[in-house]
DNA sequence: ACTGAAACGAGTCTTGG
DNA sequence: CCAAGACTCGTTTCAGT
């Protein structure tokens, strides 16, 4: 019973991009009973496609006026390797995201930082001084052309 | 008055973390009164530091099995061209994440499909289709080790 | 900035069609 | 799946300290 009907992800599309939208506003727009929404609104965060919600902040208004992402390569490539590194990064607030890829690299990771005297430093002191890091590549952002988009719903 | 005092901050946090918590639960959480709490939160909206907000949903219940970031080339590098793309990436709702960077390539883009032979007709018909795109890498995810941590806010 | 009170609106629960 | 009610709780606004 996990499949999702045209209204369910209407819904989810709504709540992606207002996600504070009150049941009954959001029961209007969609044409249902507010008691229908409410069903389905909890079925979907019961069966887990909702996973929580969150505010959207605006990084530069919050000082972070840079964003960049870092290529690293591990010395080793090992699976205990791989654990010591995920620990540290987890450990590590800076880090927004940091994905395992196949490919040239080993991390991809993306963070934001007050500008490039900060990465500098988070650079050497953060990221450098991590278990098994050999090697990073460091690409600064110039523009963000799209930025967390939502996840597309085919309506 | 664009300062934030470290009340503002928790607040900022709590949000990210839980966008639809109550006015009365996060004021009690943080020992304020529900009004002041109030009163914060929306001089922190029409300030801009709170942009919106969204419910979370989880790719791969959704039928997003991979993940994947591409380098992509420009074959001029001209302010029309980057413009050209820009905008046809803004049109893709595949593309999740667009971002110019400075480095060994001009475009990082993140994007979630279903899997591998969906990507190899998106990298087919619609990236490669993009106006002036001339080379492209592709670093598909192994494991998403941190995903869209909240901005830090040292409290 | 905090307090208190009152009016309004929304969510929840239950019953029923 | 939808409708209608009663109840509870949160929000909002107003006043005052």
């Amino acid at each position: 019973m996990t499949e999702l009907d045209k209204t369910d992800r209407r819904i989810l599309m709504e709540l992606q991009l207002d996600g504070r939208v009150s049941n009954a506003e959001l029961a209007q727009r969609l044409g249902l009973p507010p008691t229908s929404l409410s069903d389905r609104f909890k079925r979907l965060v019961r069966q887990g496609f909702i996973t929580g919600f969150g505010a959207r902040l605006d990084p530069h208004q919050l000082g972070y006026g840079l964003l960049v992402f870092v290529e690293v390569t591990l010395d080793k490539t090992t699976p205990d390797a791989f654990e010591m590194f995920a620990q540290a990064v987890r450990r590590a607030p800076e880090i927004l995201e940091c994905h395992m890829v196949g490919g040239g690299f080993d991390y991809l990771i993306k963070t934001r930082l007050a500008d490039m005297n900060t990465y500098r430093r988070f650079l050497g002191e953060v990221l450098l001084a991590m278990p098994g890091v050999k090697e990073t590549r460091t690409y600064a952002v110039i523009e963000e052309v799209k930025n967390d988009g939502p996840l597309p719903l085919m309506l």
